[in-house]
DNA sequence: CCCTTGTATATAT
DNA sequence: TATACAAGGG
């Protein structure tokens, strides 16, 4: 549904974006997208008509996802059918009926497997369905809306009220509606795609100062959307062509001339359709959605914007005289097809929340003091840098402070993704540290001192209040004592105390914050092993150069922006955006509880590769023996034997990079054989230099915490 | 040659 | 349900 093709359309108008660039923001979020495919993951259930909250999960999960971030969700769902949509709903309820016959059909007949994939089309949401979800989320302080109509209409509103600065959806309508911006395609990563309005031109090919958003709108309702079908022939691309000819604003007269400014002869245009068309247009504009600040009825815009005749609005909806249940509508007491009235809750007694249920702390859009928030979050952490290079006097090389700060900081995000991954999946909830992460998401940051300031393996020194205001990297205490800077190696003994800022101690902060990446989620990171080390030996100097320079420019520059101009490098691991050098093209990161949800699995081979740092490794045949040790898979410690590994020294870097991910993911356990295989990743043996003599042990660890030449981008 | 339109397929766990 | 691909039409 929606307008065919749109998001390709709209490619020039769109960017990668991960949920830890928008922190702190409060997205509307189309549930029925995320109940839709939920629902897919237990069709033969419900199709049985058997009792199951797999879908619920589903969407929680999104949930927890977005609270990881400091992201306010508010859950929208859509409301009564419009008639303009009563035929295609009819259309799918048949189709849904027919996909039943049929699965029943041939489950009589025994063939399973045929029956499974009718059986998947024939399931519905329904409101019951929705309303279980709300229940869940009133539970959690989790906004929850539904329209009086579309939620898309609704979302579009809390869009432009400024209510949400982003809507999460898969339904390309929402261009039309005025959404100002977009996530579409969200993963359970936290990547998306973002569409925002104010470049639309760009995918028009207008220019900016000749562009209007309602040549836009036009365009997509000429070329067949929800309330009109386009005329035969024509799509998105013809539509912009004739829109971006004509000047006519009286749409009247401009329908006309489509046959002849696009020569398509054959064409008529009737008079029916330039009505429809402007109904169309008003639908979009105008369509009834509640305002739940002042709790009533409200059109997206009022009829005067456009100076609009209401005759028009006939698709729009109708005012709901009884503002009780207009109220009671928007909160999900109300069935919006039956009207039938099915709870009675209201934002004043809000339900207890369970003692094993995490509650939200966000201000709720249906309480009075609920404020917009507009905290622009990329800018208040280039502020923090800025600051603690005002603070720290001391220092000369106070660039190498800030970048390894922002290492930091960024791998405080990743820990924070990891922890609310391990925690949705709802397994073992066992220590206290991992809900106090999630805590510490949502609580804005300290003062930016302390947040610059903050050191990962701090847990020892700083004593129980830290432990409250900084998540714990690792509940494991011995983990954290072997991780300790003055423990791992006796070269940097010396360097905490002296607080300057020397060459060693800036590789070491990256080095610590390496190694948190490998454990918890990178897939890149992991390359590193098969990194031939005398290339990162030159590497490291390169890198060192290349850093201080992109700090420059990165701090000032505004963060979003800078990371969507990296396309490819927009889904790689987050612990590792700051260090450009480290990223690669590789395919986005899975998150890790697909992959291994055994934590206690992680956590002992998280130990073992400790023990490999802290083996006193001196030249590359030691470290190619470690490696082995950590291999738990008798399949692919056959792959990395040093034998094996001299064979293939000479290749090049795609292939290197393609080979990485499948033996690194194998190495330190994040990753299940079959997962890889079925992939079909190639599997290259791994490279090592064996000629390597005595290279330093921090050169032996930074190529085992993922510094690496980047490969060269397409 | 480009654009539209119809068809096939993966979708989640 | 949305996307990718192929084929047919103008």
């Amino acid at each position: 549904m929606g307008i065919t093709g749109l998001i390709p359309f709209v490619e020039k108008a769109s960017s990668k974006l991960q949920l830890k660039d928008i922190r702190g923001t409060t997205v509307a979020v189309d549930t029925y997208c995320w109940l839709h495919k939920g629902v897919f993951g237990c069709a033969e259930k419900l199709a049985r008509g058997e009792d199951t909250d797999v879908y619920i999960q589903y969407c929680l999960k999104y949930v927890q996802m977005l609270l990881s971030y400091d992201i306010k969700p508010i859950l929208v769902f859509d409301g009564q059918h419009l008639p303009a949509k009563a035929l295609t709903e009819k259309r799918r309820r048949e189709s849904r009926k027919q996909s039943k016959e049929k699965a029943a059909e041939l489950l009589r007949r025994g063939r399973i497997e045929e029956a499974r994939s009718h059986m998947r089309r024939c399931v519905d949401v329904t409101h019951d369905m929705a309303l279980r979800l709300i229940k869940e989320c009133r539970m959690r302080n989790i906004d929850c809306i539904v329209a009086p109509y579309e939620a898309d209409a609704q979302m579009a509103w809390l869009n432009k009220a400024d209510i949400a600065e982003f809507i999460i959806t898969e339904d390309s309508d929402l261009t039309l509606f005025g959404a100002k911006k977009i996530i579409f395609k969200l993963d359970l990563n936290g990547n998306g795609l973002l569409v925002e309005a104010h470049k639309l031109h760009l995918a028009m090919g207008c220019r900016e100062e000749n562009y209007h958003f309602d040549k836009f709108r036009r365009m997509c309702i000429l070329s067949g959307c929800d309330y009109l079908d386009s005329l035969p022939g024509i799509g998105l691309a013809k539509a912009c062509k004739f829109i971006l000819k004509t000047e006519q604003e009286d749409m009247h007269i401009a329908l006309k001339k489509i046959p002849s400014t696009l020569n398509m002869r054959n064409l008529e245009v009737a008079d029916e359709y330039i009505e429809n068309f402007l109904k169309a247009e008003a639908t979009f504009k105008h369509m009834y959605i509640y305002n739940p600040l002042e709790r009533r009825m409200e059109r997206l815009c009022a009829l005067e914007d456009f100076e609009t005749d209401e005759r028009y609005c006939s698709n729009a909806g109708t005012l709901l005289e009884d503002k009780d249940q207009a109220l009671h509508l928007a909160l999900g007491n109300i069935n919006p097809f039956s009207l039938k009235r099915l709870d009675s809750w209201t934002p004043e007694k809000p339900v207890p929340t369970p003692k094993n249920i995490k509650r939200a702390k966000h201000k709720s859009i249906w309480q009075g003091e609920f404020l917009k928030e507009n905290l622009n979050v990329e800018k208040k952490q280039t502020s923090c840098a800025l600051f603690f290079k005002k603070v720290d006097f001391v220092s000369k090389t106070i660039d190498e402070d800030i970048e390894a700060n922002q290492r930091l900081e960024e791998a405080k995000q990743t820990e924070a993704q990891v922890f609310t991954m391990y925690n949705f999946r709802g397994k073992r909830r066992r220590s206290p540290s991992r809900e106090e992460s999630l805590d510490t998401q949502r609580t804005p940051p300290q003062s930016p001192v302390q947040k610059s300031r903050h050191n990962p393996f701090a847990k020892d020194r700083l004593g129980p209040d830290a432990l409250q205001k900084s998540p714990a990297v690792c509940e494991n205490g011995s983990l954290l004592r072997l991780l300790s800077p003055n423990k791992v190696s006796p070269l940097h003994g010396g360097a905490d105390e002296t607080r300057v800022n020397s060459l060693k101690r800036s590789i070491f902060a990256k080095e610590q914050v390496e190694v948190r990446s490998r454990f918890f989620g990178s897939k890149q990171s992991k390359q590193s092993e098969e990194q031939p080390i005398q290339e990162q030996d030159s590497n490291i100097s390169q890198k060192r150069l290349k850093l201080q320079k992109q700090e420059a420019t990165e701090l000032d520059e505004d963060r979003p922006s800078s990371r969507n101009s990296h396309a490819s490098e927009a889904d790689s691991e987050p612990a590792l955006m700051e260090c450009e050098e480290t990223t690669s093209d590789s395919p986005a990161p899975e998150s890790i509880p697909d992959r291994d949800r055994d934590e206690g699995k992680i956590r002992i081979k998280s130990l073992d590769l400790l023990i490999e740092q802290r083996k006193p490794s001196t030249d590359s045949e030691s470290h190619e023996s470690d490696a082995v040790i950590l291999l738990s898979d008798d399949s692919c410690s056959s792959q990395l034997t040093p034998a094996t590994s001299t064979n293939s020294s000479s290749s090049t870097t795609t292939q290197r990079q393609d080979s990485f991910p499948s033996v690194g993911k194998k190495r330190i356990g994040l990753s299940r054989q079959t997962s890889t295989a079925k992939k079909g990743t190639p599997k290259t043996p791994k490279k090592t230099n064996s000629k390597l003599g005595a290279v330093s042990q921090n050169q032996t660890k930074l190529s085992m915490f993922g510094f690496q030449r980047r490969p060269a981008l397409k």
